[in-house]
DNA sequence: TAGTTATTTTAGCATTTCCTAATTCACCTG
DNA sequence: CAGGTGAATTAGGAAATGCTAAAATAACTA
């Protein structure tokens, strides 16, 4: 009699721990204590303290003075989590008239207490989407999620063409900005400038030019196409 | 400078408990520590520490030994919730294919999450609906709920022409059960007989006739349409 | 009315999650 | 390589919520 019980439930407050850390350590290996801190806004002890029960619970490794890892059962975690809030952005964007810029917060709270059987309704009725509203890929319920090669409108070549895949913020101002300004992921840009000394951006949208600041350009992540 | 900040955050415990107080005091006047208990599957002495706690911060009365009442802040906060429940359930029931036997559960967990926002644009998607799936009465945005003159299928006269309204459980199995009976809000139907020592009652509905056991009975609340 | 019973409350703890203050550690610089 | 600096951890606590066991109270019954 094999008990199939799937992972224990989780806390809010780990399922949070959990995404910050796969954000945080999705480029580098290991996630320090206070970006983690930083991120969730909570002290550094809290983090210490959360993070010696996550690694009891098997969810992380830490390297004690280095940061955390998820495990392969964090990660999984982890992974669940962001595939709540980004079918929950879509179908609150796509059926509730959500824009882009407002429905993150309201996917952080509803991703706690949606059941798996809900989410995937709203995948279901939306098709089964594979990004969400900012362009970010939405893992599978097995877990995969894709890993596309982008650069970084900061890093582009002068003369590249570009498509636009995916705005690295969920902050509210920037991305209404960015909607005004037609930067949206699936608009077509040419690189044409680039001032000196982390200058600003110039690329060529269908709808004329822009010249974007460096700290928006590396929220812009973009794939190359011919040409 | 008026602040004119609203209630200030209420934790999901306060808000089960408040439910709870004011579904126990609809009728009678006090709520029973015991009662709150079994309703919210604790103990009575975390009961008793939660109504302290309650009752400091003015959201219910408490006479030892008596019982709890809600006060008016108390009332309102419960009717909140109490909207954002049924409001739930008749999304969930309308536009993501849930029965009306299971929806009880996701809109529970929903419900301490889900910003005003969000519901009011469920709520307005829908048509501003009066009635959840079960028939119960939706307050308004504004706190006034709909009070109805209804009398359980348990207390009818024989001979009286009813129309069900309102199915006072949200037990699935129960659900269950009565849809396949036919008996949902909106039918309409007529006491034929009733057994004696709280024998069962049997109705006639157009589908045909009915056998239904007094405890069944007393769930199934009906308005007296005329002869 | 006195005793029994059922309900309610108090006492004393455990857990989760957060905090501030103090300490420890790793690393870099002179 | 000795300090110094900044990051991380430990120490000590608070608040919310739950529990069991024991005490207090109300209510019923004989």
């Amino acid at each position: 009699m094999h008990a199939v019980l799937g992972e224990p439930p989780l806390t809010r407050s780990v399922e949070d721990y959990l995404k910050a850390i796969y954000h945080l350590s999705s480029q580098g290996g290991f996630a320090a204590t206070s970006d983690i801190a930083a991120s969730l806004e909570v002290s550094a002890p809290s983090v210490s303290g959360m993070v010696k029960r996550l690694s009891e619970t098997g969810l992380i490794e830490h390297v004690p003075y280095r940061g955390v890892q998820l495990t392969a059962q964090g990660r999984r975690a982890a992974l669940k989590m962001i595939r709540r809030h980004r079918v929950l952005e879509v179908y609150l964007t796509q059926t509730l008239g959500y824009d882009w810029d407002g429905v993150h917060e309201e996917a952080d709270r509803l991703e706690h207490a949606v059941s798996d059987t809900l989410i995937e309704r709203m995948a279901h009725a939306l098709g089964d989407p594979r990004y969400d509203p900012h362009g970010a890929p939405i893992p599978t319920v097995e877990g995969e999620i894709e890993e596309a090669d982008l650069v970084s409108l900061a890093d582009a070549k002068i003369g590249a063409s570009l498509e636009l895949r995916q705005v690295g913020t969920e902050d509210p101002a920037r991305l209404r900005y960015l909607a005004e300004q037609g930067l949206v992921p699936g608009v077509s840009l040419r690189v044409t400038e680039r001032q000196p000394f982390n200058g600003p951006t110039l690329v060529s949208l269908e709808r004329g030019t822009r010249i974007v600041g460096r700290e928006l350009a590396q929220l812009l992540w973009c794939r190359v196409s011919g040409s």
